[in-house]
DNA sequence: CCAGGGATGGACT
DNA sequence: GTCCATCCCTGGT
């Protein structure tokens, strides 16, 4: 009997989401989609943490349809569409009514290379396979119809437990992107593996 | 119905 | 490193 290898709710149903986030690194992020199977090693994250968190879609409980997701149990999947192109794939944690995510930032390839190429139409393994939120996305056939999905069941989409990486191999700094959102600007809520190539922005 | 935002990416120097 | 094209979809009207 062997431990139990996709991560269930009883990991993403914390409200200790900056540990989540962390202890996301090195995990495995698999999908099953168009009969395609890849997997890549996640290796930088963001946490956002609703309702204080300004740089957050729910920020002060703010809660629409796109946002909805954000509002479900924890490892419920939130996607939602940036700069009207690109594909952004988080992960709801804590339970349910508490508006706690992690944006998946950067993964690595690790298998279904092929597959990764020819979604992103690229014909050669470099750091635009798969280093970025919406590059990502592309590469293991994500996207908006994902949203709400349950990454607990293992199936169509999941992650699975691996290695941990020590924190000695982590940086924690700060979040990209969110530059008009006030003080949350320098929260150190981003993490990634340090000196792996496959890091959206050092 | 439509104005405007948006947790980027890639092209170029 | 800097710059800026991109355009769908949300949500307020």
């Amino acid at each position: 009997m062997t431990a139990q290898v996709v991560l269930g709710p009883e990991y993403y149903g914390s409200t200790d989401t900056l540990t989540i986030a962390k202890d996301l690194l090195g995990k495995v992020l698999r999908t099953h989609i168009d009969g395609q199977h890849c997997s890549a090693m996640i290796t930088e994250t963001e946490a956002y943490l609703a309702p204080e968190d300004r740089a957050s879609h729910a920020y002060q409980y703010r809660r629409t349809t796109r946002n909805e997701s954000m509002y479900a149990i924890g490892g419920t999947c939130y996607m939602y569409i940036c700069y009207g192109i690109h594909q952004m794939f988080n992960i709801a944690t804590g339970p349910v009514e508490h508006p706690h995510a992690i944006l998946i930032r950067a993964v690595e390839p690790i298998s279904g290379i092929d597959t990764m190429l020819r979604r992103r139409s690229l014909t050669s393994v470099k750091k635009n396979l798969t280093a970025g939120p919406g590059l990502l996305c592309q590469a293991m056939g994500l996207d908006k119809s994902f949203d709400g999905h349950d990454l607990t069941k293992g199936k169509l989409v999941w992650i699975e437990r691996r290695e941990t990486i020590r924190s000695a191999e982590i940086v924690q700094t700060t979040r990209i992107g969110i530059d008009s959102c006030g003080e949350a600007v320098q929260y150190p809520y981003r993490f990634y593996i340090k000196d792996n190539p496959w890091v959206s922005k050092k």
